[in-house]
DNA sequence: CTGAAAGCGCTTACAG
DNA sequence: CTGAAAGCGCTTACAG
């Protein structure tokens, strides 16, 4: 029967019988723990590829008391220009995972209710935890902290208790910036998202350090944050217009997109009257006309990057307690100085 | 030490001896199964909350057979726009197995790779599996077929064998059509996506059986497919305009977002030069002004409902080949008649 | 109604 | 270098 079919699969004692050799041995051909000699080892190798043998991971986890398997608590409020971010974490995290024989499970959260996460760490199903976001007030952070789960976070915070994976959104920001301001550019805007997101402040930081760096004096009234409905943004590019800014800055593409589609239901031309830069470069800008000057970040990596982090930690070596990704810079069309 | 606090758990044995029972009396208590005495089964089940025991779901799984995990497969390659489909799915499937204490891995998939799906089988990590589209060539779900893997598909497909649960799309599309045909509008266009999804030839099922049902001619020549760079839409606008069409349905939100752009751009006003109608309500036309006349699924139903279903099979129950979600029809202002 | 025992498929001291 | 045995924490016929 079918059912059966699936279900039906060789295990250790089978190879041991087949072979006239112990469990044990076959055990310690397959984790290369333990002495054993050469051709014992390749004759139990040989046979297990040949016949298709998979380890029951069930089973090693009981004996080993692991699980092989990791969570991703992933906010199940969201906004959608977070999801790509998300989606790339996820690939990657599952890519580093798999290449180790871990699985990832998913644990979704809400601002008020972080159960499924407590389910999964109950249920001893996990062995560590990765989180997507690090927030100010973070529950689930503090859960894992309190429940004494092995994790890692991406995303910075300031707690240095926490082992944190991140792209380095301060370097990034800060060459953009630079780089901008040595093509003699003065009169700069910046429009960011909400001021409570670590990252925000970040971009920020990286923003401020570009202007300290050239002893350039920075102007505050043309900062804004907190920058997330239409409405909003139509008044402040308005505003923007009067007072003859230069280049706008912008935080993410969401606010890119509404800038571009502002400014040119206005007519105003891009970059001969006015140059845009976003800090982040996603699907969403990728074929505008003109082509955006932006950061972009390797968001797939970060995942990677985080897993493998959580998994030596659980290894039980030593693992840095910030690690930060590179980035690259992304000139096109939309800051192009006029010759 | 804190890593010791974390992995001391207390067992079914620790009951047993606390209690002076057999561990057969605490898991039948804990269980249900099996013939065991009320005032028994109550101090058992007394104990085990006060001592918040929690059963070990590797140990029950490898006695079972059972992983108590199912996989979800997710499509590594994807359109920004899918990603709040998949999400919501994603939210509703891990809330339904949640509550039957059951996780979801996810294993993502890619047109030339589902080794993360062959691993996760091989290694038997999961009971069963939910794919979270379906495609007109569909390599993960022939792999389920031939490893003989339970599994249901989200979304639809001509292959009777495989147990579906999808939106009703048909029915919603048919729907928002007859009720605009019935306000008196005669000339539509149809803008839609991939005609290889099936999800595009199912709204086009629907359009075209509004104009059936009306006993109205479909023009075939105002149906667009592959609608998918902003170009393309910007001179299919063009033309509808040439044409004097008086409402253009838009198979998703991202078309209907660009076509709204265009119609700005070129100052069409909405809806008095121009109807507009999608066949989605996602966030990215939330709070488009004016109201963006629109079907809504709700996705995170639907993924609780695959869950559920696929659940049912694993429970040996039967389960229905195919399973239709309801939606609503939101009628705004972008489809108002003027009076 | 209750329990002793075997078993799920692996690992790992301990002996040899 | 190899193996017999106990154990990971549960379930489930089989007896009583």
């Amino acid at each position: 029967m079918s059912e059966a079919e699936y279900k039906k699969k060789i295990t250790i004692s089978d190879v041991a019988d087949a072979l006239g050799v112990s469990k044990t041995t076959v055990s310690r051909a397959i984790s290369g723990k333990g002495r054993i000699g050469t051709d014992t080892r390749l004759k139990v190798l040989n046979y297990i590829t040949e016949h298709h043998y998979k380890p029951n991971f069930i089973a090693r986890g009981l004996a080993q008391s692991k699980t092989f398997n990791i969570a991703l608590v992933l906010p199940g409020d969201y906004y959608l220009t977070e999801l790509p971010f998300f989606q790339n974490c996820m690939l990657g995290i599952s890519q580093a995972a798999g290449k180790k024989d871990y699985d990832v499970i998913i644990s979704m959260v809400t601002p008020n209710d972080n159960s499924q996460l407590e389910r999964v760490i109950n249920n001893h199903k996990v062995d560590g935890v990765i989180l997507s976001r690090t927030l100010v007030q973070d529950a689930p952070l503090e859960l894992l902290k309190q429940k004494n789960v092995p994790y890692v976070a991406i995303g910075s915070t300031e707690d240095r208790t926490v082992v944190q994976i991140d792209n380095d959104h301060v370097g990034a920001c800060k060459e953009l910036t630079s780089l901008l301001l040595m093509q003699g550019i003065r009169k700069t805007a910046l429009l960011g998202g909400n001021r409570n997101h670590i990252v925000t402040q970040k971009r920020f930081q990286g923003y401020q350090e570009a202007f300290h760096e050239m002893n350039l004096s920075m102007d505050e009234a043309t900062v804004y944050f907190d920058v997330e409905e239409t409405y909003v943004i139509e008044k402040i590019v308005e505003d923007l217009l009067d007072q003859r800014i230069e280049c706008v800055f912008c935080m993410d593409d969401y606010i890119c997109m509404h800038v571009i589609s502002c400014l040119r239901r206005k007519n105003v031309k891009i970059p001969q009257d006015i140059k845009v830069a976003s800090f982040y470069n996603s699907q969403m800008l990728k074929n505008n006309i003109p082509g955006i000057t932006s950061l972009q970040f390797n968001n797939c990596e970060l995942g990677m990057a985080a897993c493998n982090t959580l998994l030596n930690m659980l290894n039980g070596e030593m693992v840095t307690q910030r690690t930060l990704l590179g980035y690259d810079v992304i000139l096109k069309e939309s800051t192009q100085m006029k010759h």
